[in-house]
Parts: structure tokens; sequence; C-alpha cells
RNA sequence: GGAGAAGUGGCAGAGUGGUCGAUCGCGGCGGUCUUGAAAACCGUUGACCUCACGGUCCGGGGGUUCGAAUCCCUCCUUCUCCGCCA
């Protein structure tokens, strides 16, 4: 949500900087400013009449104590003429406070100005590419064969159970996921990430926390008995921890690290993309969250970029990071970077990653702030990025190291998998 | 699931209808003293809306009253005991 006080300082900034991420807000700026300029009419109003009334309350006591039950009871009449204004003033308020917020959560976050204009994902800016693509051998295929070859992934077992994306990991193909998540939580905790094992179901306060709701509702899974949501991500209750927290500047940065399951309808979604590992109702993801002072989030933002970076050259699969358009970056972002690795048999870049820096989008809806001294506390800035989902990674895996005889581990791997190969 | 108790400021804990936004303590911050520190002493110390005046907030919501942290209803949460259970 952004900052009432950005809107009625800079309203047409607002405008031309959502017209980079593709949104008119041409006439909801102005509705919005109205609304607010509205609700401190009505509130000052208000205000006043509570002043007389909290005044007139006090003389009633006196006047009781005194023993004047006459204009004791004078006063009370006029008291409650009062009341019936101020209800009224006070119902109109709480319904201009709900359209001033109803209307200012549409807006999505403005773009740094680094974001490039753009509508599509061809619009993307590629910063950096490094790895080299495989050539594969002649008899090379593509991951959803070679996890059917090897028995290792189960696709259809995943129907039978529940339905087509909740894949069953077996064997060797279990044991890569457990030894890809610790690999990864463990690096995180190396780089200074506390460890989280965060709840995976969270309530509607926290979905509104960091922007699923109340616009993404029909992406999530929804437990109606208890209204609760299965999380799409960690950043979720792992960035919702601090719901409602007033931290001092001498615990900034906080830096959590979480592993967790993750769950997607991907409503809409059909095709040749979601063929295999390529997109799943579940599956396995670490996050690693940061929330930070303003003044040096970018440069967080880099060094996240940084760990993503390593955790790929380490597993050697080739990759890129882009630097996303306005168009397709999420709602509640001000600058994010994909990372894609590249599936040698699919001969497809695959998102592996995405890292952001909410600055105070999240801080403002979840009302997280730090106080520096004495100061009046201040929203702080929280980031997140994958790091990293599996499932892709997987993929890539599979088909860029896969052999004649077998799939070929990357060694950093070997040590928690306990075998080198897939045959 | 059954029975009972409780939810007040960073923590601890008073307050049961009338200057209570809230006593006191701890913690925090500032100061005096000290070579420095500790101790001691003095002062200060919640959030939100508002340019300000002023207003709102004692788990959430609703009600009674001229007036509620204090009374009533309802929901939520926590604790204790019993039952069940990974």
């Amino acid at each position: 949500m952004l900052q009432l006080s950005v809107l009625r300082e800079n309203p047409n900034e607002v405008i031309e900087r959502l017209a980079v991420k593709n949104f008119d807000a041409a006439e909801l700026v102005p509705l919005i400013l109205k609304l607010d300029e509205d609700r401190r009419a009505v509130q000052n109003e208000h205000d006043s009449l509570l002043n007389q009334q909290n005044t007139l309350a006090k003389e009633v006591g006196d006047l009781y104590k005194k023993g004047m039950k006459a204009e004791a009871d004078d006063l009370k009449n006029k008291s409650a003429a009062l009341k019936l204004s101020s209800q009224t003033l006070n119902d109109k308020l709480s319904q201009i406070e709900e359209s001033l917020h109803q209307e200012l959560v549409k807006l999505p976050n403005l773009p740094s100005p680094k974001v490039p204009r753009g509508k599509t994902p061809e619009d993307n800016e590629v910063v950096h590419q490094e790895g080299n693509i495989p050539a594969l051998y002649d008899g090379a295929q593509a991951h959803w064969e070679l996890t059917s070859k090897y028995d290792i992934i189960d696709f259809e077992l995943g129907v039978k159970l529940t339905g087509a994306g909740f894949p069953v990991y077996k064997g060797k193909g279990a044991r890569l996921q457990r030894a890809l998540i610790n690999y990864f939580l463990d690096k995180a905790t190396e780089a200074g990430y506390k460890e989280i094992q965060p709840p995976i179901l969270v309530n509607r306060d926290s979905g509104y926390g960091t922007g699923q709701l109340p616009d993404k509702d029909s992406q999530m899974y929804h437990v109606g008995l208890d209204d609760y949501y299965l999380i799409p991500t960690a950043e979720v209750p792992v960035t919702n921890i601090l719901r409602d927290v007033i931290l001092k500047t001498e615990e900034l940065p906080v830096k959590m690290c979480a592993y967790t399951p993750c769950f997607r309808r991907e409503a809409g979604s059909y095709g040749k993309d979601v063929r295999g590992l390529n997109r799943l109702h579940q599956f396995d993801k670490v996050e690693i969250v940061q929330v930070h002072h303003p003044d040096n989030s970018y440069e967080v933002l880099d060094e996240m970029v940084a760990h993503v970076s390593a955790l790929l050259r380490a597993l050697q699969l080739p990759f890129r990071i882009l630097r996303l358009c306005g168009g397709d970056m999420s709602f509640g972002s001000a600058l994010t970077y994909d990372f894609e690795v590249y599936s040698a048999a699919q001969k497809k870049w695959l998102e592996v990653s995405s890292v952001s820096n909410f600055e105070t989008f999240q801080s403002n809806r979840m009302k997280l702030r730090f106080r520096q001294g004495t100061d009046k506390p201040q929203l702080a800035h929280t980031l997140n990025g994958s790091a990293l989902a599996l499932p892709r990674i997987v993929a890539a895996l599979l088909e860029n190291n896969q052999t004649a005889e077998g799939v070929i581990l990357p060694d950093v791997i070997r040590s928690y998998t306990g075998f080198d190969s897939i045959s």
C-alpha cells in the first residue's frame, strides 16, 4: 500500500511512475486525494463534537456532586442531542475511511527508476548471463522422461493421490529434494539468515500483510472451514512475523530464511508450459527475507542477487538474470530480478528465483516499523527472494547433466545426496 | 471435545462507573556524582489521526449511561484441570 503522504506531495509523479507498470492512475489518484480531504474535514467536525460531549459530561458530573440535579438534567438533554449528531458523523467517517482504504489498496507499488518500460516478458531486460549451455548427446530426453525412466518422480501417482501438479518423489528423487533443501538452507545460514520453520497455513491478516489479499485470493488454496490459506510462498508467514512490530534501529537488518512447501492454484495456466516439473500446484522452496533500513535496501537487493547467483554457479547451471519490466512486475514490488536457468533438453529458460525490493509497500500494510533513538517510528523496507525454488532446478539438473549412463550430479550436492549419479 | 480462570503501556502489575491515557516497579533514555564504570539520586519515557486546536486507542466488535479500562452481550486469544491424540 502506498503512503498517503506520497500521494499528497507528488500526485502527478505517482501517476507517471505507475504508467511504467501500465497502470492508469489518472482517475484513481485524484479520487483518493478527494476522499482524504473529506476524511480530514469530517474528522475535524467529529472531534469538536466529541470535545463538546466530553466537556458536558464533566459539567454534569460536577453538578451532581454539588447536588444541582435540575441543572444537570438540563445538560443531559443537550448532551443527548450532541450524541445523535456525533454518531451520524462517526458513521460517515468510518464510511469514508473504508472507501479511502478500498481505493488506496488498488494502487500498485511505484516501480523504482531502474525499472524498464514494457508490457510483456519479452520486454524484460537481460542484465547478466553466465555458464555454458551444454551440448547433449543424441538420445537426450526431457526431464519428465528421465524421471519416469529412473523412477524418481511419479506424476501419475500424484494424480491418483491428489490431482495434476502434485508429483510424488521417490527413492533418489526424494533424496535429491531433501539434499537440495538442506544445501540451500545451509548456504542461507552461512550468509547470516536465521532459519525459521513457519506455519504453512496463514490467516487473512497475514495474507493481507504481504499483499496476496484481497486481490490474489483466487491463486491461493483456501481452507474454508477455518478461513485459512495455504501459503504460496514462505514470504507470507516469515515477513508477517514482524507485522505490527516496532524494531529498534540496532535490530536491523533482520535476515530470515525458511524452507516450506508452497501451494499455488495456478488458475488459468494450461498448455505445454505445465509439463512435468515446469509448473506445479505444490512445490518446495527455500526463501530468504530481509527487513532493512530504507537507506540501503537497494544494496541489500544486490547482495541477495549475488547470493542466488552463487547458488546457481555452484550447481553449475547456466543462468541469466532479468530485470523485470513494469508490465511483468508483481503488484507490490518496486524492483524485481528474475533468475532463469537453461534446461537443455526442453531448450528453454525456466524461472527459478525472483528477488524483489518492496520498499515500504508491505511494511505499510503490516505496520512494520523501526525507531531511530527516540524518533517517531518509521516504515522499514522489506525484501525477499527464492533461494531457490526446487522443481525447475531439478528439471535443469536432470536434463543438463544426463548421459547415456545416467545423470551425473554436481559436486556440491553429492555430500548431501550420498550418491553421485542417478541411473 | 468438557470444566474453570484471565486478557491493561517494552516487561511486570494496580485500577471495578466521573480530570484514568491510566498508580508503583523493572527496563529504556537524559542528567548529577565519578579518572571511568557501577551504585545512589533527579528528570524523562506508548501508538494513531491532525498544520494546530482537538480527538481516538486498556484483546476485537456491539450495547447500557450525561459519562466505561471499569456494567451487559458476543467473538477471539492465553492459562489450568479432565478427555483424546502425532
